[in-house]
Parts: structure tokens; sequence; C-alpha cells
DNA sequence: ATGGCAGGTTATACCTGA
């Protein structure tokens, strides 16, 4: 068979899984119900000799990047579509695995992060796990800077750990001290949007007046009523794309399966 | 205003997450 131009719409999603080897049913689950074509995960918690390599390819994806850290942080790129090129890169200063990037049959490149968390004291002089975040996102910044080029075509998404608007978060005024939505980060990662020329999908199809969330807490045991979300998780990509979106999802549902993540997949689908 | 849970580990208490 020759190779061909991918010429359809392909469905690209991103999902902190929260340890991928104790949620395996759950993938298994959403390849099968939501197919996606691509699959970036986060936390995988899985050192790459423990990663359940020939599990995800029995799923059907039958081509795999991973790079993880025994017990903590990890990323995964699972796919049906054939990709070069695996690579990752260091952000913040600390050698953890939260990047990792493919070119995707066809020259898109694809780039999944998982940002830290930050910890709980949104002071980076009383809070190193904050620092750590802000460096992060700033080093992001610098490499969106080099590597500027208008034509390009690149996709990045992953578990960003900021809720950069008022409608990503179930109250503005109440988490404006709470790391994930303080104005240092948001103001953070809005010049990481400017600088890359970032596209952000998902609300190319949810206005920005209406709530849209991507996490919800383990604490919360009634998480769909109370609703109590913010929208960490996002799909990024480049204005030589962006005309090609045709949807962005973010589905509920799997917040609600058993033994579920805390965080829900986001769905691109887009002619590349 | 607070506390609430979950996963992993040379585990059985403590680190991480957000």
């Amino acid at each position: 068979m020759p190779r061909q131009a991918i010429s359809r719409p392909i469905r690209i999603a991103s999902w902190n899984i929260n340890s991928v080897r104790l949620r395996l049913a759950n993938v298994a689950r959403f390849a099968a119900e939501f197919q996606p074509d691509v699959l970036c995960l986060q936390e995988t918690k899985a050192g790459d000799d423990v990663f359940p390599d020939a599990a995800l390819a029995e799923i059907g994806f039958t081509h795999r990047a991973f790079k993880g850290d025994k017990g903590y942080n990890g990323v995964a790129i699972l796919s049906k579509i054939p990709f070069t090129e695996k690579r990752y890169e260091s952000f913040g200063g600390i050698d953890h695995s939260r990047h990792l990037a493919v070119t995707l049959e066809g020259g898109v490149e694809l780039h999944d992060f998982y940002v830290p968390a930050g910890g709980d004291i949104p002071d980076a002089a009383a809070n190193p796990k904050f620092a750590h975040k802000l460096q992060f996102v700033a080093d992001m910044t610098a490499w969106c800077k080099r590597r500027r080029d208008p034509a390009a075509r690149r996709i990045l998404v992953g578990d960003l750990n900021i809720a950069p608007l008022e409608h990503d978060v179930w109250s503005h005024k109440q988490l404006l001290k709470v790391v994930s939505h303080t104005p240092v980060e948001v103001a953070a990662m809005e010049k990481l949007i400017a600088t890359g020329e970032w596209v952000d999908s998902a609300r190319r199809f949810t206005p920005a007046t209406e709530k849209l969330y991507s996490w919800w807490s383990y604490r919360s045991p009634n998480w769909d009523i109370a609703d109590k979300g913010r929208r960490l998780d996002h799909i990024w990509v480049s204005p030589a794309l962006a005309g090609g979106l045709k949807a962005v999802e973010t589905p509920r549902g799997p917040r609600g399966w058993e033994v579920a993540s805390d965080h829900v997949p986001v769905i691109a689908t887009i002619a590349l």
C-alpha cells in the first residue's frame, strides 16, 4: 500500500488518566465509544519499564510513544495514525516526564504536555512548586518564541493545569487565590498563547460566556451536582490548522465511570 | 470557611495531585 495523506478529519484527544495501569479499562472504553485516532495521556504514573504497551496495542493503538517516571508524572501518545520523530524536551529546570512530541504522518507536529500542578500556596517565594510551575510555563513561552513559524502545522495538548478564563472555573471570584486560576498564572498562560499564536480550540465551539470544565475534584462526592469544576485540559492549534477545526467535545460521562480519573478527555475533530 | 478523595510506593505512612 502506498502511503496516503490523511484525507478525512481526524480525532485527537487529550486525557489526564491519573494512572494508566489502573485505568486501562477506561482507555479501552473511551477508545470504543469516542473513536479517537490519537490519544494523548498525562499522569500515566508508570516508568517505561512497566508501561502497559502491549495492552494498549490490543486496544487498537498501533503506534505508541511514552515517557514516564516511577510513580509520578508521565506522558504518552497513542495513535492509529503513523508518526515519526518521537522526542521530548525538558521544561522548568527539573527532569520530569512532562513533555512528549511526535510528527504525525502528513507532517503535523503534536506536543503533549503535563504542566506542574503548583502546590497549594500561590506564592513563588513561599512555595517551590508554584515557582516551578511558573518557570515551566515561562520556558514553554521562550520555546514558542524560538520556534516561531507562522506557517507551522502544530497541535499542543495536555493537562496545562491553568484555567485561564472566568468561565473556565465554577467561581472566578472564589478561585482568584487558588492555584490554577490566579492572576499570575492566567497572565503567564495568556503570554504563552500570544507568543505561540495558539488557538484555544474548545473556545472556538463553546462561547467564553459559557461554563466549561474538564476536571472535578475527587473530594466532592456529588461532583456532577455540585459542579465545582475547572477547565485545566486544553487542545491548542497553530493558525495554519485552525481553519480545519470541525468540533471540540469535553464529555462529562467519563468522570462518572467506574474507577474514574478526576479529569475527562477533550477531543478535537480536525481536518489536517 | 472548611474539609472533603485518590494513586503509588523497595508502602503499611507519606508523598503527590489541583
